[in-house]
DNA sequence: CATGGGATTGACT
DNA sequence: GTCAATCCCATGC
């Protein structure tokens, strides 16, 4: 059974698959946005398959730790494993785990997931809407997740929102790279990862 | 302190 | 396809 069907027709199983420790976090962040893909996330229960990662890092000017560690940037800054939680556009939130040795300003936003987990409490909070649109996007995951500002600085390895390894093998063919969406430098990097042709992807 | 711009989304033409 | 919503924060005077 495929895991969106499973999740249609049984209460809330707990993901399988260990819990990805600081180790995973503290390396290149183009490896961690990359290996990301496929993994679960998951927040009390509720949650899914990422599907579409990005990957910023303090040496490129679309990342906000460009200009140094600024009273928003810097949870970058911080221990590997760390969730960056930001708000933009005045009302979305956006959730990213911070990468590479502590004191590098790195990290990966969370584009999509692929809704597995408590999708009838994702749909409560996005409202009626398609399985398609429930998280396909960095702000429509964090808003059915219920992940808001107060995770800034949390721990992506202790704390309620978790990040797994999926157990089921990888193909490493079906995860594409382009350049990344919204915006405006350094457009030419392709650091965006994804899986090809799924359907839960924001683009 | 004032100003302008978003790592977006959903509604609408 | 276009566009407004809405507010934190980075920047500059």
């Amino acid at each position: 059974m495929s895991p969106v069907a499973r999740a249609e027709t049984t209460a809330r199983p707990t993901p399988a698959g260990d819990r990805l420790g600081a180790d995973f976090y503290a390396r290149p962040v183009l490896e961690v946005a990359r290996d990301l893909v496929g993994c679960v996330l998951v927040h009390r229960g509720v949650g899914g398959l990422i599907v579409e990662t990005e990957a910023y890092h303090e040496s490129e000017p679309a990342c906000h730790a460009y200009r140094g560690p600024t009273p928003r940037a810097k949870t970058l800054f911080d221990e590997p494993g760390t969730a960056y939680v930001y708000f933009s556009y005045g009302m979305h939130t956006l959730l990213n785990a911070v990468a590479e040795p502590a004191g590098i300003g790195a990290a990966v936003l969370i584009r999509a997931i692929e809704p597995v987990w408590g999708v009838e409490e994702m749909r409560n909070r996005r409202g009626r809407t398609a399985l398609r649109d429930l998280c396909s996007g960095p702000a429509k995951l964090t808003q059915a997740l219920a992940v808001d500002l107060s995770f800034n600085r949390g721990s992506l390895i202790e704390g309620p929102i978790e990040i797994r390894t999926y157990p089921r093998p990888r193909d490493e063919k079906a995860i594409a790279s382009t350049t990344r969406i919204g915006i405006s430098n350094a457009t030419e990097l392709p650091w965006r990862f994804h899986l090809k042709g799924n359907a839960h992807i924001s683009a």
